[in-house]
Parts: C-alpha cells; structure tokens; sequence
RNA sequence: GACCCCAUUGUGUAGUGGUUAGCACCCCACCCUUUCAAGGUGGUAGCACGGGUUCGAAUCCCGUUGGGGUCGCCA
C-alpha cells in the first residue's frame, strides 16, 4: 500500500531545499518554490473529476504556501471558445478555488510566468520543437513532427503510486507536432510545466501511462521534470470512469441544482483522501491544514450522489441564514419567483424556515413557491385526501378562530390550534393537515406554525376563506 | 490483446503484525412528532480467493480472480 512512499518523499525533500537555495524568491506566495497548476482544457464544461484535481492542486499549494497555477490547454483550437473558458473560471470561482497566477475573468492576467493560455504561447513550443529537432531527438514524418522516444526502462517516481517501471523499449515515436503545425498534448503540456517553473503535477491518474513520454520529453529539453502524483480516478455509478455523459459529470450540474459549493467541495475532498478522524464535514481550511499528497489514496473512488445529497443538507442545516442568503436568493431568482417584491426579512424568515427541512436549492425553491405567488396552486392528491366534508369543517371553525387572533406568532397560533382540538375533543392534525394544504397546497412542507407566521395573518385567512369556496362545492 | 494501477460491508473510508474490524452514506426498525425532514436509539451488511512469512496477518510476500486506466496528428 505504502510501496515507494518513504524513498520517494524523502527524495522530494532533498530536491525542494536544493531548490530553494538555487531559486531567487520570486513573490511572497511561493518562498518555498512549491507551484502546482490546473490545466483544464475548456470543453464547454467542467468535469466533477477535474474540480477535483482543481482542488487537490488548491488544497496543496495552500498546505505548502505555494503557488496554485492556472493554465488553459486550448490547443486544440477548433474545441475552444471563450464561453467556454468562462465555465471553468465560473466554476473554480463558485468551489472558491482562487488561483495565484493565471488569466482572469475580466480579460486580465495574473503572474509573471505567462502568458497563460496554450495558444498564445506558440513561439515558445516552437522554441522547443526546434530544439529537439536540432539535437535529432525529434524527425519529422508525413508532414507531423515525432518525438523520438529512448528506447528503455523509465521510472517513474510518482508521491502517489510509488516506483512505477515502464518498459518502453518497443514504445513508439508519438507525434508531437501535427500535419497542421500545431502543437500536441504532450510537448505542450511538459514544455509549460518546464517554463512555468511547476515543481509538483498533480493530476488524474489516467495520465499515469503517459508519464515516461513526459519525463522523456523533459530530459530531452534538458529540464527537470516536476514530481508526479497521481491522483485516483472518479467512478461512475456503475464503476468505470466518470465521462462527460454520465448524470452528475457536470460542475454545472451542482451549480444549478441548488448545491452549496461548501458541500460539493466537501464531498470532493473525500474522494481519495480523508481527515482520518472519523469526521467527514470540515471547512476547507481545516483540509488545506492537513492535507497530504502521501495520504492520498491509490484506489479509485465511486461518486456517491446520496452522499453528497445528505451532505448539502448537512451544510444547509447548520450553516447560518445569512451565509446561505446569497445562494438562496440566486435559487429563487433563476426560478423566476417574484422575491423582489417582498421585504428583505420576509425573505430571510422564509430560507430560515425551509433550509432545516431541505436538502437542495432546488428543494427549497419548490417549498418556497406559496411564500411568495399570490395564488396557491392545490396539488390534487392533497386536495382529495384533506378538503373531504370533516376537513373543510376543520377550515371554517379554524377560519372563525384565527379571526380573533391578535397575536399570529407561531407560538400563539400553536396554542390556538391547540386550544381548538382540546374544544372538539380531536387531535390537533385535524386541523393542521387541512390548513397546510389550505395555505401552500402541499400535504408536505414546513413546519405549520412558523410557516402561518410568516405568510402573516391576512392571507392565511384569505388563503382560508378561498379553499373552503373553492372546494365546498 | 499488451502495459500500468487498484482490491476493508452496496458506497466512501479508518485501520501500517495482536481491535468484539471503527465511522459516515444508503437500507430497515423503534423513539420523537402537525406532514416531510432533522434528531435519538438499535439493526442488516465487509477484510475477493489461494498459497506463503510469523507464535500471531485485513495489515508483509507471491500467485489467482475481479475491477479500473492507458495504448490518437483528443487533452
């Protein structure tokens, strides 16, 4: 399980105080040379599965107090737009995944070691290529340009997997500059980790059987290959590895979904690491604090959707009202209910209300829709099992009731309708199932009493009045 | 197929030679209760298999089986 660890850390070790002496100190945030990157390449969409690398890279360089690198792998041109780009800063931004040097949002960029985008940096794989062509450690074939491979055994020394032995003595040349001139993958991708002075590459591990191609590209280019660590793979639910197709592969899928990105990025924790200490839901920081690449798992780990389900509504729960505010009102407006009409507490009352019975955004958009439509829409399962003669009988002695009532807190309105079952010698349910559904149209939803308050006593008795018409009939 | 990685309940994990194998999700039961949740209590379920090494193995070694990944002029 272990295998290779104690060498290999131990060899990390040596090498980043032999940095450190040999490297000038080039901002404050990385005095140590520590500098990991994200290189996403901008599909359209971001892929749970590199969120996850985003932040395994983002807990390490926090750890370390290095430099978290964000680099566009937009090579392949004719994938790429800006929207695109534009999802995975979206994305990072929302997991609050800040990075140290990169592009940014606005058009602007942040680093000395750009640019930060593959295809802006052209001349400099040219550079590269030009140079291996030079030393004949690359030839060119039907137009493309091949990196000629050493035949050999290659090591890797990966944080994660330990010693890996590939025998590459009947590897192939692989092309590292197409027909069309355009650089590859491979050479790209070695050539700005060299450039951009990245120490440590943390990655998926489907990268594994690619590394003996990076490592030799790098020896040829006469650079030091940053350390390896591979990271596990995300599984679908059915165990292989989570595609673009599969349900949940998409960030996006959370953003709208009504997830809290403190609990999506809790969950992505746990997959391939843990605080070992029986305790799943921690803040983020307390995961930079402890987080190790040698903890790392090297087994792949299935995304567990009600798990992350119960998380959200862990975080729901117990994060406060005025934290979960901002998301809540993004909720609700993209549902188009009309919250900006209603008062800014009568908003706050309500997500105090529902975030302790919901687990999503989503969730509680559905609840929050007789908070603020004027009209209640009766879903017709709860009209038939509640407006039969004894429930709408139920209405209209509660109606007469809460005529009278001067005072409609939640807990006076709970002693009326207590003091209104004792009267008619029934329990108190007769009265509250019948004026749930009356007042949202639900059988199932918030707690009554506070949900009545918040309506306020004016509608509630209207939204009273207007069942017993409606369906007295 | 070749090469590489992996293997603790259904899922995520704790466990690094001596534990009644712990925790969480899921599922079930009960309690609480105005519905639904939440919460509380309890329960079902696991070291893939076979060989070693050892007084002793979930833990170390080998093999088997199973799963996953990579074998592009995608990244």
């Amino acid at each position: 399980m272990v295998r290779g660890r104690g060498s290999v850390g131990g060899h990390v070790h040596e090498r980043l105080v032999a940095e450190e002496r040999r490297t000038p100190k080039r901002r404050s945030s990385d005095m140590n040379g520590l500098r990991v990157r994200f290189a996403p390449s901008p599909t359209g969409f971001l892929h749970v599965g590199g969120a996850r690398t985003a932040l395994f890279n983002w807990l390490y360089a926090r750890h370390a107090r290095g430099t978290f690198v964000l680099r566009i792998e937009d090579t392949d041109t004719a994938r790429n737009t800006a929207e695109a780009v534009k999802v995975i800063f979206d994305g990072l931004q929302w997991l609050g995944l800040d990075w140290d040097e990169g592009p940014l949002p606005d058009g602007g960029v942040r680093g000395d070691r750009g640019p930060y985008f593959q295809s802006e940096r052209r001349s400099i794989y040219d550079r590269a290529l030009r140079r291996l062509l030079d030393q004949d450690q690359a030839y060119e074939s039907d137009g493309a340009i091949r990196f000629r491979m050493p035949r050999k055994k290659i090591v890797v020394e990966d944080l994660i997997c330990g010693e890996v032995c590939f025998d590459c003595t009947l590897e192939q040349d692989f092309v590292i500059q197409r027909k069309d001139g355009s650089p590859v993958f491979h050479l790209v991708n070695v050539v700005d980790d060299l450039e951009m002075g990245i120490s440590h590459v943390i990655r998926g591990e489907d990268h594994l059987s690619n590394t003996p191609k990076h490592l030799a590209i790098a020896a040829a280019l006469g650079g030091t290959a940053p350390q390896y660590a591979h990271i596990p793979l995300i599984l679908n639910r059915t165990g292989s590895k989570m595609s673009k197709r599969d349900v949940g592969a998409s960030l996006g899928e959370y953003q709208e979904g009504g997830y809290l990105p403190q609990a999506v990025r809790n969950y992505l924790c746990l997959l391939g690491w843990s605080l070992r200490e029986n305790r799943e839901v921690f803040p983020i920081e307390e995961a930079a604090e402890k987080f190790e690449l040698n903890q790392i798992h090297r087994s792949n780990a299935r995304f567990d959707a009600d798990k992350l389900l119960w998380m959200n509504g862990t975080y729901l729960r117990s994060l406060s009202v005025e934290e979960i505010l901002p998301h809540a009102r993004t909720w609700l407006q993209r549902s188009g209910l009309p919250i900006a009409k209603r008062e800014p507490d009568y908003l706050k009352e309500v997500v105090l209300l529902l975030k302790e019975k919901v687990k999503t955004g989503k969730e509680l958009v559905e609840w929050a829709h007789p908070f603020f439509q004027e009209e209640v829409s009766f879903q017709a399962n709860a009209v038939k099992r509640f407006f039969d003669p004894a429930g709408l009988q139920a209405l209209r002695e509660l109606l007469a009731d809460l005529s009278e009532a001067s005072d409609f807190t939640s807990s006076a309105l709970e002693a009326r309708f207590q003091r209104l079952a004792q009267a008619h010698a029934t329990p108190v349910r007769t009265y509250v199932h019948p004026a749930r559904v009356a007042t949202t149209g639900r059988e199932v939803g918030p707690s009554l009493y506070p949900s009545l308050a918040i309506l306020g006593k004016d509608l509630v008795l209207h939204r009273l009045r207007r069942a017993i018409e409606t369906f007295a009939s």
